[in-house]
DNA sequence: GCTTTAATAGTACGACCGTTCGTTTTATTT
DNA sequence: AAATAAAACGAACGGTCGTACTATTAAAGC
């Protein structure tokens, strides 16, 4: 690996510390420059624009995800278990991956969802990779036999991200003490219902 | 009404439709100004500072809503019906208010959830009144005799909010067809949930 | 209609924006 | 060690940012 290659990856750590602050809009390349102890123009040079690095940032945010969120949750057993640790691991990845403010993917997602151009299509991009994965998850508790066989797949994980996004705001925004808590237990109530035999 | 005050709340109209397309960081002074159709400093002069600007459009973003989702769930009876109004007002308010792009207290929340400030103040100041009103809602419902007596209030404020942020997301950003049917089904479960005599 | 006050325009400012360019320093290769 | 390529720098550009002033216009009160 290159020098050039090092760097750039020091960049995108700065730039995912920066978006988790405040957003991919603050990414500006004077003060991440600075934050990266980079002169203005030698950290463009290595993106060539600022959208190329905004891209780039949401590129390393949504690959920082899967390797903290999904691939640890694959060492879990097939089915329940396994989507379980998924969770687990969602409500906490943030903090496990050193991004002290929020989840930057849902921060891209609200500033971006009504912009249209590259940088949206790549957030896009990930979300719908993040929902295929996630139905493949809950489809193979099925194949388990740990959910019901006529379950809705699609509304099952419509449901789970709704609890995500509802566990943010209240851990983020609100402060409130109890949102681990509230998340589990919504979760616990969705894992029910799609239980075999529906009490 | 002095013309300051008409002029200061057209500001405000095209404050509130910038907003919900960009964001609130996005509400400069020289693009509002161009927008609203007056000089920069003429617009300036009407709130003194910018975040002054952000935190008076967070406001009338605010009420807004209240306007559009709470006061007309009101004419519905008292309980599960004024319940399902409200939830089918939420989903739809954007649209049935003009903000073509999306809701922008959301925006707001995420954009200002790690800073803290005096519009991050106004912000939580909404979501803590949103969620105390809609508790309230949730309570008279279960005084009714239409939820459960036993039901943990907070729980379901929890879960209804999180299918509405989840609702954005696919509608927003994924431009899924389904949201609202996801929602709906969402929303209907939660209820059979709360319900008396939980099946 | 005149005076007073409120509302808007105009201009200027320093700071920062993304970007370009030429130069200099640092790595890599021969 | 010399030659070449990669990487970082520093200065500058045109623009826009928020904000501070003063001047000008429009409204309000008498």
């Amino acid at each position: 690996m290159g020098k050039g290659e090092h760097t750039r990856l020091a960049i995108l750590d700065a730039a995912l510390a920066q978006a988790s602050e405040c957003g991919f809009e603050s990414l500006t390349i004077g003060s991440l420059a600075e934050r990266a102890g980079l002169s203005k123009s030698g950290l463009f040079a290595h993106f060539g624009s600022r959208e190329e690095l905004q891209i780039a940032a949401i590129g390393v945010a949504a690959e920082r995800f899967v390797e903290t969120v999904f691939r640890p949750a694959l060492k879990a057993p097939r089915g329940l278990p396994r989507l379980q640790a998924l969770f687990d691991h969602w409500l906490a990845w943030t903090e496990s991956s050193g991004l002290a403010h929020g989840c930057p993917m849902q921060a891209a997602a609200v500033e971006f969802d009504d912009r249209p151009g590259p940088v949206r299509d790549a957030v896009v991009g990930h979300y719908r990779h993040l929902d295929r994965e996630t139905g493949r998850a809950v489809r193979i508790a099925v194949l388990e036999g740990h959910l019901r066989s006529d379950l809705d797949v699609e509304q099952f994980v419509f449901e789970l991200l709704g609890i995500v996004f509802s566990y943010y705001h209240h851990a983020r925004l609100l402060c409130a003490e109890d949102a681990t808590k509230r998340a589990r237990a919504a979760f616990e109530r969705l894992i029910a219902h799609a239980a075999v035999q529906p009490s």
